[in-house]
DNA sequence: ACGAGAGTGAACACTCATGTTCAGAAGTGT
DNA sequence: ACACTTCTGAACATGAGTGTTCACTCTCGT
């Protein structure tokens, strides 16, 4: 439902809430009930992101690692999370909730562990902003979330493919 | 005009009418001249926006080039165009013309080439697939000009890290 | 068979965005 | 000073989204 939800207003952020029930396959009368506003939906939505997210970095393992396979590991479970990673960055400037606002950044405090101990075993150049991996972290996993979307890339070859893009880059090895 | 308009809704794609008269400082009657319509509005920012990426690779000088430089110039000509690409990749799908959904194609055809040459002259890995190539292109752009935007990067500074990432990653060199 | 609960469409009042018209203000060029 | 154009706020009608209520149906567990 909230995925369903989700992706409509991804497509359509204009679109009406009878949009959003029809494309559920639910009443219109039924979708107020369970959210009575549209902001009420949309934090449902943004916390229900926040909690597929956090068990997707709680269950990539990266608590204790430091290596490259931790990084796959992590982008393997983000690229399918694609539609709810875009919602939260197109949605986290206004209509969000405060409280979720502040999730936002303890929800990236063991992905940032990870790259700073990452960076200590050369695993990740020294000279790089911890941001901007992170930053490149989603922005691969979304893009290669599209990649898949559009049939343009087999499930199975996204993770390796925006991993080794993430730590090669596109020039010659 | 339009620029402030791009920027009004890609913050907020619901912003009425009023909100985007007002940002850019005009009336709303004054706004409803010129583009008579909400559609019309957003088709001409998709318009200039597509002028201004058009320009921007053309000003890059990437046409018989297929070394480094040309892909770093290109970048360095994309990443002040982030709000221009956000639009056109947020409205990609739905509102936009029909004539405009192709002018799409037609954009990416230089830098395509580009990155052709580039595999041949072994400046891009030749495995890497150019649909690829191209979108961590402007997902990388898009993700240097939010850092600049945030303040987190400095303006000159975006252009080398955006292109040090795309070319090496962030693996160890 | 029965009652509880959830889901449903229909209808309603309300708000707000939209597009239009119009008369006046402000600026420009002659 | 003049005519001309552009911009402007105000007002209006219209349509659409929203949130609510209500009576009805369906399903499930007892």
């Amino acid at each position: 439902m909230l995925d369903i939800a989700a992706e409509v207003l991804i497509a359509d952020p204009r679109a009406s809430l009878a949009d959003v029930a029809a494309a559920a396959g639910v009443g219109r009368t039924t979708l107020h009930k369970r959210y009575p506003t549209r902001e009420a939906l949309l934090i449902a939505i943004g916390r229900d992101s926040m909690d597929r997210i956090e068990e997707a970095i709680a269950g990539a393992d990266i608590a204790n690692s430091a290596d490259a396979a931790a990084l796959r590991r992590l982008l393997g479970a983000l690229i399918p999370l694609g539609p709810r990673l875009t919602f939260l960055i197109r949605h986290a400037a206004d209509e969000l909730d405060d409280a979720l606002m502040s999730r936002v950044e303890t929800l990236d405090v063991p992905v940032e562990d990870l790259i700073l101990r990452a960076q200590k075993e050369q695993t990740i150049r020294s000279g790089v902003p911890v941001w901007w991996v992170v930053s490149i972290l989603y922005s691969l996993a979304y893009s290669a979330w599209e990649a898949v979307a559009a049939g343009r890339l087999a499930v199975l070859d996204a993770p390796a493919l925006a991993f080794d893009t993430l730590i090669s880059g596109i020039g010659p090895s």
